[in-house]
RNA sequence: GCCGAUGUGGUGGAACUGGUAUACACGAGAGACUUAAAAUCUCUUGCUCGUAAGGGCUUGUGGGUUCGAGUCCCACCAUCGGCACCA
C-alpha cells in the first residue's frame, strides 16, 4: 500500500469527533493544563497559512501534554464582532449575521480538515446573544464602580470607517484596520479607566513568564514617569499654571513656560494677549493638523510667545515669557511645560529658533550649579529637595483611557439607559442582553451617531428606574470588549447564571500557555489584563493574572516579503497544499519554516521534503509491521535520543527543531534492524505533528485505541550514554582528528592514543607540547 | 531620536553550560529504474589552492578575552519590529 493521505485524513477526522476524544473536563483528578490561543476573526477570506502557524503549535503542545498525562483543555472560539466583519457585510450586500455566520461555518470546516484538536464542546461566539450578555454584563461592573464613564474631548476619528478609536488603535497616525489617516473629533464617549490600573499592570508583569520583549513593550507602552508638578503663577493675575516635569532639579534653568495650543488657560487670558490675532490664529492652525502633521514636521518647531503675559519662576522669582507650541501636547501630563533649554533638546531647538535665554543649572558631574541654596547638590538629591520645595511629586503615564465606544452597528450594545430625570440608569441584570435589533440599513452614518439611533422602537424605552420616557445608548462596544474575558468563559461556556462558574475558574485558571501575535501585546494583550485585574478586585476570578506563559509567533509574510493580503494578492492558502500532500504534510511544514517566534516568507518549496519524509516513514513502518525484529543497537540509541530530543524540543517551542529530529530518526534507522515496540515508540511521538498517519501506523502495528492518547514513551538516560566516546583533537585550537575510545580513559591513555594519529604528529611537526587542555569524554587540545 | 530583535552556504535554517560550524530540508549536479516522463532510490554539493595526498579561509565589519569564540566583552554597519516633540 502507498501513502495517500486523502483517504486517511477524513476518516481520523470523523472518528475523533463522533470518539469526542478532545473533550475535557472539568475537575478531573489529573492534573490541569489550560492551552490557548488567541480565537480568530472569521473574515470572509478564509484561515491563511498564517493562523495556522500558532494553531499548529498550540495543537502540538496540547497533544503532547495529554498524551504526558494531563487534562488538557483546548478550546476555540469566534471573535465575530467589529469592523472587518461588518465592513465585509457591507460589501458582500448581506446582513453582518448571515455572513458572519457563513464565515464561521467556513472557518471550521477549514480547521477541522487540518485534524486540530480543539475542543468543540466548549465554542464560544462573541456575537451570539448568550454571550455577549455577560460582555454586557462585566461592562456594567466597570460602570458601577466608576470604571467606565462618558466624556466629551477630543478623540482619534477614522473618516472611511466613520467611528471613534482607540489609542491603541491608531498606528503611526492611520487606522489599524483601513490605514486612513486619523482626524482629531470632539466627540462624547465612553471610557473605560485603564489608567487607574497602570501601575497593577506594570507590576503584575514582573511575576509572568513571559519572554523580556513583550513585557518591556507593554510597559513602555504604559509609560511610566516620575517627576513633579509644579505651580507658576502668572505675574499681576491671580492665575496659575501647573507644568508636570521628571527635572524639577532643573526649575532654575526654566527660562519661559510652553503651553499646548489647546490649553484651557489662553482663553482666561484672551483680555491680557496683545497679539491674541496671532495666537488665535496659530490655535487654529494647530486645531486642524493631525497628530501626524504636527510630528511629521518636527525638524522646525513653531510657536507664538503670548504678549502682555508673563510667568513667575518659583526658584528664581524671575519674570519668564509664556509661548504657546504645538511641540507641547494637551493629552500628556498638563498641557503645560516649563522650558529648560540647556538640558532638554526640544526646548533648546525652540529657544535657539527663538532666541529665548538658557541657562545651564547642572554640570558635567550632575551637581547643581547657579541654583542658590542647592548648588553643589548631587541632581538626583537636588530632585527630592526641589521637587519638596515647589511641587509635589507625580507618577506620569503615558497610557489613556480607553475609548469604548462605536458608532457602528456590529457590536455589543452598551447596556445603559438615559433618563431626563434620573440620568444614565444601567440596564438591569433580568433585561440583559440587550439583543442587537435586526434591521435593513446598518452603515455608518457618519454624523458621530450609531445607525442605532435611528431605529426609534429600539431607542425609546421606559426608564427602569422611574418608568418615565428614556432612550438606549446607542454606541456600540468595540471589538476588543468580546476578547477581554473569552478565556473565561471557556472553563463554562454553558452557564446561563454566571459568566462563568468560579470553581471552575478556579480549576482551569490561570492559562498555562496563551499562543498568539506580537501585534496584540498592546492591545488584546493589555485590555484583557486589565480586565481581568479589575476582575479579580471584584472577586469574580480567582487569579490576577490570567496568561501565565505567552508563546509569541512571528508573523508569515507573503511569498514577495510583504504582509499576506488579498489587495496583494500574495495570500497563501492552506487547502491547496492539503489536497496534494495531505494535513499531516502542511502542519509538520508549517513548524518547520522556522522559529517560532521569528517572521518569515511563505515558500512552498520544501513543502515536498516533509512529505517525503512520511513517505519514507510509512515506507519504514510497512515494512516492519508484520516482523519480529529485534532493535539493533543504533535502533535503541537512536529512539532515545528521538524521544529526548522531541520532548526537550516542545518544552521549548523549538518546533523546527522536534520536525528535523524525526528525519534524522528515519535517516539513522532505515538500515537498521527495528523492532515493533521501538516503532510504536517513534509513532506515539510523531502523533501530536502528524496525527493522520500516526493513526494509521498504529493501527498497523496492532496498537488499540487511538494513538492520540496513548502514554507519552519514557526515555532512558542510561541508553543514551554509549560505551564509547568520540574525542575531538586539537593542536592549538585547531582541528586535527577524531578519536574513537572507551568512556571514561584515562588522559594519558587518550594523548597517547591520539599522538599515533598522522594528521595530528603532522600538526604538531617539531614543536613542544606546552600545555594540554583535557576536557574528559570530549576534547583533548596540545598547546605547541 | 529612544527601546527591542536579528545578521551563519545558492535558499529556509541547526549548533546543549565557549569545545569537530554549516545538522535537517529545499535547490542544483551525476547515476539507477523506465520506451519516456513523473515518482522513487543512490552518490556529490560552504569557498578556495592542488592531478592527488593534503593545505588555507569562512558565522555582517573591526578589535578584545581565551588553549579554543557563531556563542562572552567593546566599537561600528545593515535589516526588521515597536514607540515617538511624552516634558
Amino acid at each position: 500500500m502507498k501513502y495517500s493521505p486523502g483517504k486517511i485524513e477524513k476518516k481520523w477526522q470523523k472518528f475523533w469527533s463522533l470518539k469526542k476524544v478532545y473533550f475535557s473536563k472539568n475537575f478531573s483528578k489529573k492534573p490541569k493544563k489550560y492551552i490557548l490561543v488567541e480565537f480568530p476573526y472569521p473574515s470572509g477570506a478564509g484561515l491563511h497559512t498564517g493562523h495556522l502557524r500558532s494553531y499548529v503549535a498550540a495543537d502540538v503542545t496540547s497533544r503532547f501534554l495529554r498524551s504526558k498525562g494531563n487534562e488538557v483543555m483546548f478550546p476555540l472560539g469566534w471573535d465575530a464582532f467589529g469592523l472587518p466583519a461588518e465592513n465585509y457585510a457591507i460589501k458582500m450586500g448581506i446582513q453582518p449575521q448571515i455572513s458572519t455566520a457563513q464565515n464561521i461555518k467556513n472557518f471550521k470546516k477549514q480547521i477541522n480538515s487540518l485534524g486540530l484538536s480543539f475542543d468543540w464542546s466548549r465554542e464560544v461566539n462573541t456575537t451570539d446573544p448568550e454571550y455577549y450578555k455577560w460582555t454586557q454584563w462585566l461592562f456594567l461592573q466597570f460602570f458601577k464602580q466608576d470604571l467606565a464613564y462618558e466624556a466629551t474631548s477630543l478623540i482619534n476619528w477614522c473618516p472611511k470607517d466613520k467611528t471613534g478609536l482607540a489609542n491603541e488603535e491608531v498606528v503611526d497616525g492611520k487606522c489599524e484596520r483601513c490605514g486612513t489617516l486619523v482626524e482629531k473629533k470632539e466627540m462624547r464617549q465612553w471610557y473605560l479607566r485603564i489608567t487607574k490600573y497602570a501601575q497593577k499592570l506594570i507590576d503584575g508583569l514582573e511575576s509572568l513568564d513571559w519572554p523580556e520583549p513583550v513585557k518591556l513593550q507593554q510597559e513602555n507602552w504604559i509609560g511610566r514617569s516620575e517627576g513633579a508638578d509644579i505651580e507658576f503663577e502668572i505675574a499681576g493675575e491671580n492665575k496659575r499654571v501647573k507644568v508636570f516635569t521628571t527635572r524639577p532639579d532643573t526649575i532654575f534653568g526654566a527660562t519661559y513656560l510652553v503651553l499646548a495650543p489647546e490649553h484651557p488657560l489662553l482663553s482666561q487670558l484672551k483680555s491680557n494677549i496683545r497679539n491674541w490675532d496671532q495666537v488665535s490664529a496659530y490655535i487654529h492652525e494647530a486645531k486642524n493638523k493631525t497628530d501626524l502633521q504636527r510630528s511629521a514636521l518636527e525638524k522646525e518647531k513653531t510657536g507664538v510667545e503670548l504678549k502682555g503675559v508673563s510667568a513667575i519662576n518659583p526658584a528664581t522669582k524671575e519674570l519668564i515669557p509664556v509661548w504657546i507650541a504645538d511641540y507641547v501636547m494637551i493629552s500628556y501630563g498638563t498641557g503645560a511645560i516649563m522650558a529648560v533649554p540647556s538640558h532638554d533638546v526640544r526646548d533648546e531647538q525652540f529657544a535657539k529658533r527663538y532666541k529665548l535665554p538658557m541657562r545651564i543649572v547642572v554640570n558635567e558631574k550632575g551637581k547643581l550649579i547657579s541654583s542658590g541654596e542647592f548648588d553643589n547638590l548631587d541632581w538626583q538629591e537636588a530632585k527630592k529637595r526641589i521637587t519638596q520645595k515647589f511641587g509635589t511629586s507625580k507618577i506620569q503615564y503615558k497610557l489613556r483611557d480607553w475609548v469604548f465606544s462605536r458608532q457602528r452597528y456590529w457590536g455589543e450594545p452598551i447596556p445603559l439607559i438615559h433618563c431626563p430625570d434620573c440620568g444614565i440608569v444601567p440596564v438591569p441584570e433580568k433585561d440583559l442582553p440587550v439583543k442587537l435589533p435586526k434591521v435593513k440599513k446598518y452603515e455608518p452614518t457618519g454624523t458621530g451617531e450609531s445607525p442605532l439611533a435611528a431605529i426609534e422602537s429600539w431607542v425609546n424605552v421606559k426608564c427602569p428606574k422611574c418608568g418615565g420616557k428614556a432612550k438606549r445608548e446607542t454606541n456600540t462596544m468595540p471589538q476588543w470588549a468580546g476578547s477581554s474575558w473569552y478565556y473565561l468563559r471557556y472553563a463554562d461556556p454553558k452557564n446561563k447564571k454566571r459568566f462563568a462558574d468560579l470553581k471552575s475558574l478556579k480549576y482551569w485558571l490561570p492559562i498555562d500557555i496563551y499562543f498568539g501575535g506580537m501585534e496584540h501585546t498592546t492591545l488584546h494583550l493589555l485590555y484583557s489584563r486589565f480586565w481581568n485585574q479589575f476582575l479579580f478586585d471584584q472577586g469574580l476570578v480567582p487569579v490576577s493574572e490570567p496568561y501565565k506563559r505567552r508563546q509569541p509567533h512571528g508573523i508569515i509574510l507573503g511569498e514577495d516579503g510583504e504582509k499576506m493580503s488579498k489587495s496583494r494578492g500574495n495570500v497563501a492558502n492552506p487547502d491547496a497544499i492539503i489536497k496534494q500532500y495531505g494535513a499531516d504534510t502542511l502542519r509538520m511544514f508549517e513548524l518547520f519554516l522556522g522559529p517560532h517566534e521569528q517572521t518569515i516568507s511563505w515558500n512552498e518549496k520544501g513543502v515536498v521534503g516533509v512529505y517525503r519524509f512520511l513517505q519514507r516513514s510509512w515506507s519504514l513502518v510497512e515494512e516492519n509491521a508484520s516482523s519480529k525484529n529485534k532493535d539493533s543497537e543504533k535502533a535503541e540509541f537512536e529512539i532515545h535520543k528521538l524521544i529526548k530530543r522531541v520532548e526537550d524540543a516542545i518544552n521549548d517551542m523549538k518546533f523546527n527543531t522536534a520536525v528535523s529530529s524525526f528525519m534524522e530518526f528515519i535517516n539513522a534507522v532505515s538500515e537498521e534492524s527495528i523492532s515493533k515496540e521501538t516503532l510504536k515508540k517513534f509513532v506515539v511521538c510523531l502523533a501530536p505533528f502528524a496525527p493522520h498517519v500516526s493513526e494509521e501506523f498504529w493501527k498497523m502495528l496492532g496498537g488499540k485505541g487511538s494513538v492520540t492518547i496513548q502514554k507519552w514513551p519514557v526515555y532512558d538516560k542510561v541508553k543514551l550514554v554509549s560505551q564509547t566516546t568520540e574525542y575531538v583533537i586539537q593542536v592549538n585550537g585547531k582541528f586535527r582528528g577524531n578519536l574513537t575510545i572507551a568512556r571514561g580513559s584515562a588522559e594519558e591513555k587518550v594523548k597517547e592514543e591520539a599522538l599515533k594519529i598522522d594528521t595530528v604528529t603532522n600538526a604538531i611537526a617539531n614543536a613542544k607540547i606546552r600545555k594540554i587542555v583535557f576536557v574528559p569524554d570530549r576534547l583533548i587540545n596540545f598547546v605547541v
